[in-house]
RNA sequence: GGUCCGUUGGUGAAGUGGUUUAACACAUAGCCCUCUCAAGGCUACAUACACGGGUCCGAAUCCCGUACGGAUCACCA
């Protein structure tokens, strides 16, 4: 029996050939410098902020060169596969606005692209061809170790303070005649098929990483399993030769986690003589967890889950800034002379990434959304409030539809100007701030009266100047102008300078007559412009609070 | 233990042998402005190039070693 023979028998129904898939995927027709990236999550659990950071770059670098940009479901592990994890993939990235060229959804059948099935189960024949063209060449084999061998094979390497793996002499099964694999096969024996490594440990090669730079790796000499027994399925690393290959990637980017099984991947693709896409390998995002610096974890951080940025409502451009920041450190000067460009205008370089893992700052991710949301029209904002509070919060959506127009013009206080207020990184902290302006929130407070204030007093300053000096139809200058009338009428003081000269020979000043009828219209001791607040407010809640004091 | 990578102030970082008394941004603090807050203006801040050798007229930048940190070593991706 020959390997050939043995490829027959474990593929009896494989009948295509590697030089036939070649055909089927033809290079791909692309203007020169297109290069094509591709998002390849398992759904294995959910989107986390280093995928999200793999993908923003993904897409730059793909849409930067009039590429194209695609999905593969990298689903080879059904023991793992948690349901609804695929959907939550896409919804990511259709949040953040991030369409794949190419695609397909299991769920609703949809799929674009001529470089499918973009779902590796469906790709199974495809990725057996391969394999026996492998088995036939003598380049790969069925391997009958055991669980328990592979166990004790361990166990002894660690003990011997030895190289882990199968290679050498641990791969027992390496050198069996095809007659006796064979043999056992038709015994219904079970087996994984392995790469029949021909690296060297002792000898070195280069390898370019985008990021990283020239690194030197041994070559490989570990056995790799390629195709699983429990489902047949290829292992990640001859799905990623072969579908790379095939779907014609030029730019794999991956997270730093994967440089370690560079060595296998270079061996894999020097095995069939293809053309090794390139990589970027993109840094680790770390937490500073007290004094220890380590990998953002989802189970301990929450802001390591993609929920996270959506519950709170950081606007998606906000969220994109900050990872295009992280990533290229000249993103934010080039920001600065291109305000209306879109990110992927922007010139990224793989070589501008740190190569240390970089700590993801929220209070940077603050900062980029205050300055980003303080710009929008309030209109803008009203509609993206409406958005994320239908899903996270009714109550309130219910209410800011109810007052349309009114909430806009509270959105719009002190806004569209030279320097526009920046009181909010994200939606869900708008409702903290403006509550007070709506009599269906105006409850369960308590009025932030300076302390030692007597009520007598209160209530004398906001009978005298609701009665006597409010008019709504004022300007902002007559308005003021009667405010420091009342204030040196009451015995206050109208000028600051003067009050803090001379403390003592005030009752107090007009910060403290400003502060009275502040409270007393919203309970707050802070809040924007009064004299806007007072005119949005409008006589009728207006008088309707000073009844409640 | 093997392999690979990294180490500039609280954070992200610029810097690739000499315009570096080491940018810039965020954070923090103070002052100014001011009816409060936010914003804005100004200033400060951290006494920042892990450590030790070497090469050189000259090193954060090149070389070697040490320490520390990280990634990885599955029929998981």
């Amino acid at each position: 029996m020959t390997n050939k023979d043995l490829a027959n028998l474990i593929f009896p129904n494989i009948t295509k050939t590697v030089e036939d898939y070649e055909k089927e995927y033809p290079e791909r027709d692309l203007p020169e410098g297109a290069r094509v990236t591709r998002y390849a999550p398992s759904p294995t659990g959910f989107m986390h902020i280093g995928n999200f950071y793999s993908t923003v770059v993904d897409y730059v670098i793909a849409k930067h060169s009039n590429g194209v940009f695609y999905l593969r479901n990298e689903d080879t592990d059904g023991a793992r596969e948690i349901e609804g994890a695929i959907e939550y993939i896409r919804h990511v990235i259709e949040h953040y606005k991030l369409y794949p060229d190419e695609y397909e959804y299991k769920d609703t059948k949809e799929i674009k692209g001529n470089y499918g099935p973009y779902i590796q189960s469906e790709r199974k024949d495809i990725y057996h061809a391969f394999i026996k063209h492998l088995i036939s060449e003598g380049k790969a084999y069925p391997c009958f170790l055991t669980q328990e061998e592979m166990d004790s094979i361990r166990e002894s390497q660690t003990k011997d303070k030895r190289r882990i793996g199968i290679y050498g002499r641990y791969a027992k099964y390496r050198n069996l005649s095809p007659d006796e694999a064979a043999e056992r096969i038709k015994k219904g024996e079970n087996y994984v098929i392995r790469l029949k490594s021909q690296g060297d440990f002792n000898k070195k090669f280069k390898f370019d990483d985008l990021a990283f730079g020239t690194m030197e790796f041994p070559e490989n000499d570990i056995d790799v399993v390629i195709m699983k027994s429990s489902n047949l399925l290829p292992t990640y690393h001859f799905a990623h030769l072969v579908d790379d290959h095939l779907m014609h990637t030029t730019h794999v980017v991956r997270g730093q986690e994967w440089i370690s099984s560079v060595p296998t991947h270079y061996e894999l693709f020097k095995t069939f003589g293809f053309k090794m896409p390139k990589y970027v390998h993109t840094p680790l995002i770390l937490k500073k967890d007290g004094e220890k610096i380590r990998k953002i974890s989802k189970r301990l951080d929450p802001e390591a889950r993609m929920t996270y940025y959506e519950e709170k409502g950081y606007p998606i451009y906000s969220v994109i800034e900050a990872i295009m920041t992280i990533a290229n450190s000249n993103y934010e000067a080039w920001r600065e002379n291109n305000p209306d460009k879109d990110f992927t205008e922007f010139d990224f370089s793989p070589k501008k990434m740190s190569a240390s893992g970089a700590l993801f700052d929220l209070d940077k991710l603050d900062n980029i959304s205050k300055n980003y949301i303080s710009k929008l029209k309030a209109s803008e904002v009203f509609d993206m409030l409406d958005e994320w509070s239908k899903e996270y919060d009714k109550d309130f959506n219910d209410l800011i539809n109810k007052y349309k127009e009114y909430t806009t013009d509270i959105l719009n206080i002190e806004r569209e100007q030279k320097k526009p207020r920046k009181d909010y990184a994200s939606l869900s902290e708008i409702k903290g701030q403006i509550w007070y302006m709506y009599d269906e929130l105006y409850e369960n407070f308590e009025h932030e009266f300076a302390e030692g204030l007597d009520k007598e007093e209160i209530t004398r300053v906001l009978n005298t100047y609701f009665n006597e000096y409010y008019d709504e139809k004022d300007d902002k200058d007559t308005w003021f102008n009667k405010m420091k009338e009342m204030t040196d009428k009451l015995g206050y003081c109208s000028g600051m300078k003067e009050y803090k000269a001379n403390p003592d020979k005030y009752k107090g000043s007009i910060a403290d007559i400003s502060n009275i009828i502040r409270v007393g219209v919203t309970s707050k001791s802070q809040t924007p412009d009064l004299y806007v607040i007072l005119q949005l407010l409008g006589k009728d809640r207006i008088n309707k609070r000073i009844s409640m004091i």
